[in-house]
DNA sequence: ACACAACGCTAAATCGATTTAGCTGTCTGA
DNA sequence: TCAGACAGCTAAATCGATTTAGCGTTGTGT
């Protein structure tokens, strides 16, 4: 209710004066020099060359004095260029992608780039509307993560946690195989034989890659790999909404389920961390101690797992890292300087903490 | 390295062929008609009232037949409106900040807005920085969640956890005595007579308000508020800069200075979440447990806090509430619609888990 | 039979930059 | 002395839409 007396205020800001921007115009006719000249010279266009030291300096003085501001709007369509990138994320407030996306800013914004985001809740459908919205806005490339992508988008494309080997998309992938190895070493080494598994939401873009390096891994180490150890979720998910307290009542009722087929196990080695610290809730809830009953091991390291008690031991993505080699080979591909590679590899580091221990005697 | 052959798809995306987008121009050419109509009948302005229904159809027809999409680049320089607002977080990858923005995301998107990211880390110059060049990219506004605002922006701004009253600026707040007063009639009732306090980081905006809310609140309940239980760290952080595993440690860090003083107190009400996290962890380190030992209540309710284990007591902020509020407010005040108030005041909400519990007799 | 309105549409200006082709004027070399 | 090179700049087209002013044609009322 009360307000200051905006009278000192040089531009207020509510519905009232616009403060009518400087355009290249006024700083020509401020000089008495055309726009082409200003424009070449304040571009550090080879064209600009002929011009004499001075003219350069009067240009940048006055730029400087009359504090100008190219607009982007004009900029952008006359060059067809936007500095602007698409992100397409399965939903903003999750660790994973939050996570990933904070690497992409870092690299994005120090390149000049700003970035749009939207969440596609690993909804085919959804993901394509937005794409198509994303490349109306004229948005140079994309970025995906974990989305259910379909068919070969038109702009250059890089997808973090994708699987499909698809035209023109590059994909920056865990090395799944060296991932799950590190995972199941260290239970192994503690001494764990029977080991049970949770399988990943079938629209997740990584969860058959992780199976199948699960399944090579078990079979290397000669681990017993029995399907009353194995947990899938009953086939779809209600509606193919995504949230992540969705995957934490999917982590409990996967440890409920687990406990109603066998207790014939030492290990759990879950889909990720929020499934992980679902299971473990369940486990306690159902009397088993963690790590001392039961061990438990995640996937990802997001944020909440050395936050968790017990803290989680589990196989660290590097996600920021993962954020910024996405856009750097965005950005390369946008140049035109790489050509599509299909896979980028990085690898994965294991975290030990609180939730694991030796099996009991 | 191994690559489907591309031969099928329609326009690769590499950097080969570009696919030529469809312009107005094409569908008037295609229509015998001129561009000006197309246009007018496909934003449905007043104007083509008079063109008949036939020609109508005919424009939309070929403008689906041919995939006609506007460039948003042209018709924004034009309308001079970019349908962009600038988003200003702390850091993105943390939970305060995520619940926002989801809120922010659900409503903008809807409305047909989409929004630039970016991270102020806290720090004043980066913020202004980041104005500036959103300033530039033509935002029609901004939502600033948290941000150390020191002058008052040219473009309508809805701040979030912003508590400083200027010019043209709308806070969204939480009302803090009601929160607080939830928090502390909860260990009242419990029987808590000795409370101990964290105060937050100087430079987050909520601090003031909530350390005056919980000091009158203290002294309307008779609550013993001494400087003993109260915590705050050395004052400057390290550098300005801010990341939600500094709060982690900095809970932590808060935990054990404040067993360093006293131990003389039965609950303590942290600054957040994390930070509420930091201490349990320290708490049990120091062989105290919760909440057998000590309660802790926390604030904000972000995911962690129900994962957490013991599950968090906290006062839950409506963030994704907040964040649509804010969208809303926003878009209201661009559209000239809303007069700018300086606050809405959200309510907060008391989630009762399993770290608070009475003192021991 | 004629003025005037309504209809159906278009020419052209505009938004604010970038960029190519080219225009002066001076200087150089043969 | 004169062609040609070069310096130093500019006119004008262009990007792709939006939007105002207005132009011909037909119809209507008196």
């Amino acid at each position: 209710m009360s307000r200051k007396n905006p009278s000192a205020e040089p531009a207020q800001n509510g519905a009232s004066e616009k403060p009518k921007p400087v355009t290249l115009k006024a700083v020509a006719q401020h000089l008495g020099l055309s726009t082409a000249t200003v424009s070449l010279v304040l571009n550090r266009s080879p064209v600009a060359d002929s011009i004499p030291r001075e003219t350069h300096e009067r240009v940048f003085a006055a730029a400087r004095e009359l504090k100008y501001r190219p607009n982007y709007m004009a900029r952008s369509l006359r060059r067809q260029r936007s500095f602007s990138i698409g992100v397409l994320v399965p939903e903003i407030s999750e660790g994973y992608a939050a996570g990933v996306m904070h690497g992409i800013e870092a690299h994005l914004l120090r390149e000049g780039y700003f970035y749009l985001v939207a969440s596609h809740r690993l909804s085919g459908d959804i993901l394509n509307e937005y794409v198509g919205l994303l490349e109306q806005r004229s948005v140079e490339g994309f970025i995906m993560v974990a989305a259910p992508l379909e068919t070969s988008p038109l702009l250059p494309t890089v997808a973090v946690a994708g699987h499909r080997e698809m035209g023109g998309v590059t994909n920056v992938v865990l090395d799944h195989d060296q991932a799950i190895r590190l995972a199941m070493d260290h239970l192994v080494e503690l001494g764990h034989e029977r080991v049970a598994f949770f399988k990943g939401h079938p629209n997740s873009s990584d969860t058959e890659a992780r199976w199948d390096a699960i399944q090579r891994t078990a079979g290397d180490l000669g681990l017993a790999f029995r399907p009353e150890l194995c947990v899938q979720l009953s086939g779809e998910p209600s509606g193919e909404i995504f949230s992540p307290e969705e995957g934490y009542r999917e982590g409990y009722a996967f440890g409920r389920k687990l406990l109603g087929q066998t207790r014939d196990f030492t290990a759990l080695f879950a889909f990720n961390d929020i499934s992980a610290i679902g299971a473990i809730r369940a486990f306690l809830d159902a009397g088993l101690r963690v790590p001392e009953d039961v061990s438990v091991i995640g996937f990802d390291d997001i944020e909440v797992a050395s936050f968790h008690n017990p803290s989680l031991t589990t196989v660290r993505q590097p996600l920021f890292e993962m954020g910024e080699l996405a856009s750097r080979t965005l950005l390369a591909r946008i140049a035109g300087v790489d050509a599509p590679a299909p896979f980028h590899t990085v690898e994965a580091e294991l975290v030990v903490r609180d939730s694991t221990a030796p099996p009991r005697a």
